[in-house]
DNA sequence: CTTGAAAAGAACTGCCT
DNA sequence: AGGCAGTTCTTTTCAAG
């Protein structure tokens, strides 16, 4: 855990919109000096503040129009089972996100398709097959927008 | 919607792990020489395929180590009390997703908070006393992978 | 698609205020 | 802490085969 002043909140705030933007540009942004800026952006990276810069495709343009959150359940609670789950659902290509949770659900999995009826055939032959699966739940997508969080 | 050969499948695999990635460096992961590697990013590009290359944050090291997923059910889904809803939703620092769902739930809300206390005061003073709020239901995370989907 | 080269820009280093 | 000047490296970009 590090201490921020303003400017590396800007920073953060830059950088959460664009990872790739460089030193020097966010520096002429910010008013500060090239080599300035990037010292901070390498206090930043050493302090672990950084998990990674992965590029979101359009899932749309990608001809996959269909997102779908499920709420997954396990049916029985045994280590062999959490494991077995876990092994499974990541084998499953059209899973984005797996996220364990502690709560009504015991995992959350972001599912992308190409439309409905191919969300069907998902869920009946991948989902439905997972070894341990209680009860699901469903949300379809509408829309999303991420924002920055207290982080910036 | 763009159709891919392998190539470019992992080109995407490649650049959904590190946005920062140079077109010399991937074409050297892939066999390929810079130029017709750059050729193919700016293809994508222009096919509007990325999205953003947004970084993302050790929440953990920025001392936010509580991430709580929040379902939430609108007591009255009028056309007002929707956009009421979303704006006073993205006025909360701490909600870093709102994700607008068909489902059980009507929205689905990412929220950090520093620990639990404060988790407690967020959802106290600002979840709670959002516009049209119905049921709520939430889980928190434990851990979450990320995955690259079909879109590799 | 490849190699090769030129041009541009970014990363990094000392030294100074 | 920030700024300036400079070097070195990478990346982009444009040729030509």
């Amino acid at each position: 855990m590090i201490d921020l002043d303003e400017t590396d909140r800007a920073l953060l705030r830059a950088l959460a919109q664009d990872a790739t933007a460089s030193a020097g540009a966010l520096g002429r942004a910010l008013g500060l000096s090239q080599p300035a800026c990037w010292r901070r952006i390498k206090r930043l990276r050493e302090a672990g503040v950084f998990r990674g810069a992965q590029l979101d495709m359009d899932a749309q343009a990608l001809g996959f129009g269909v997102t779908v959150f499920l709420g997954v359940k396990l049916a029985a609670k045994g280590r062999s089972s959490v494991e077995d789950f876990e092994r499974a659902v990541q084998a499953i290509p059209e899973v984005q996100t797996v996220e364990h949770v502690l709560g009504a659900y015991d995992y959350r999995l972001r599912v992308v398709a190409r439309d409905i009826s191919d969300f069907e055939r998902v869920l009946r032959r991948r989902i439905m097959t997972l070894p341990g699966v209680g009860n699901l739940d469903a949300n379809v997508l509408l829309s999303e927008e991420r924002r920055l969080g207290p982080l910036g």
